[in-house]
DNA sequence: GATGGTTCTTAACCAAAGTCAAGAATCATC
DNA sequence: GATGATTCTTGACTTTGGTTAAGAACCATC
């Protein structure tokens, strides 16, 4: 289960034996219900996660509608915006399924910087590709349509069409459930 | 000029004189004039711009159409998305005016993250807190309309709205420049 | 101040999403 | 397999944005 989490960080940059010896050793696992709320508006958060299994869904509340921000699920981080900020939090994180993680706090993260210079470079290369991430979703989610974006789910992430209520996948692309109900006929007639 | 740099890495973290020092005698100052493209579709990019003066947009051209991607103005970094990865560029960045800026390129970064370790936890901290503002800036643009960005435009960034033609404004907040006339109405009348 | 070019606004019409409301389908649980 | 709750679909109507096309406003330059 650890290895997993060493696997994914040498998908960006070699690692020292050692480093490895220490992240296998320090990391906290833990398991939550579907349904867990790990983080809610208004809470400091103070955790972040690597998901192992299972899925984490963004959201927050805009004039009484949950709207769904991201999805993550095995392989990637569910971090709050505001981890290890002290301010609270303006979105929630729920399990949408069954779900374990490895639980990351600022201070286990400082700690590590402190004692592994090399853990401060996997940390600014992970960060480099999940910017370029974000900056090319950001780019995508301003060049497509509701349906361009229905399609594409449907395309690159097809667990999570059947993984997740619609009333979820909708408000992450942007529509209403009924709105995203027509999007679907519409498809099937083509 | 430099100092601004300097100034600028200061506000994340504190930096020793000796880097402060480095920095300021090895950046490279250059000035473009309005309408310079400084990358283009296709180009391999190997240069990112720190904005000292001026302001770069960043666009792709999609259906024959410019969609604008992001601005980036004083004190911001205009990075290409696959900076430093030798694959070509889908977008272009244009100095929408005369603009001057500090540039850097994969090697010198490479050279610097090895000579002064700090470089490195430098430049993890700005990368975590530019991945923290794409991310808000994700999760904003999911959850308001057109016509909320434009007056988050004009509460935010109202140079923006002044020194940028409505047709590159439009596709920022992701309407055709027809509808950005129409919502300007409507807000008049309100 | 006339000329031409760019940028912006307006109008008429069409397509897509929002709103409101009803009802169908699905699922969990007893 | 009946019950109730949740989730999804459909329909009628409204609002908003896209499309096409025309012309107004603004600018630069001669």
């Amino acid at each position: 289960m650890r290895n997993e989490i060493v696997a994914y960080l040498s998908k960006y940059t070699s690692i020292s034996d050692e480093l490895i010896d220490v992240i296998t050793k320090t990391t906290i696992i833990n398991s939550f219900k579907k349904g867990t709320l790990l983080l809610k508006e208004g809470d400091i958060p103070n955790e972040s996660y690597f998901i192992l299994k299972g899925c984490i869904r963004s959201y927050i509340v805009k004039e009484g509608e949950e709207k769904t921000i991201d999805f993550y699920t095995e392989e990637q981080a569910a971090s709050p915006l505001n981890f290890g900020k002290n301010s609270p939090s303006e979105h929630y994180l729920e399990c949408i399924e069954d779900t374990t993680v490895s639980i990351n706090t600022p201070g286990h993260e400082q700690e590590m910087f402190r004692k592994y210079p090399q853990f401060e470079s996997v940390c600014r290369i992970m960060s480099e590709v999940m910017l370029v991430n974000y900056r090319e979703s950001l780019a995508n989610y301003k060049t497509t349509t509701p349906e361009d974006r229905y399609l594409s789910l449907l395309k690159n992430r097809p667990d999570l069409v059947r993984r997740v209520p619609l009333y979820q996948l909708s408000s992450y692309i942007g529509v209403k459930p009924e709105s995203l109900s027509r999007i679907r006929k519409r498809i099937s007639k083509k």
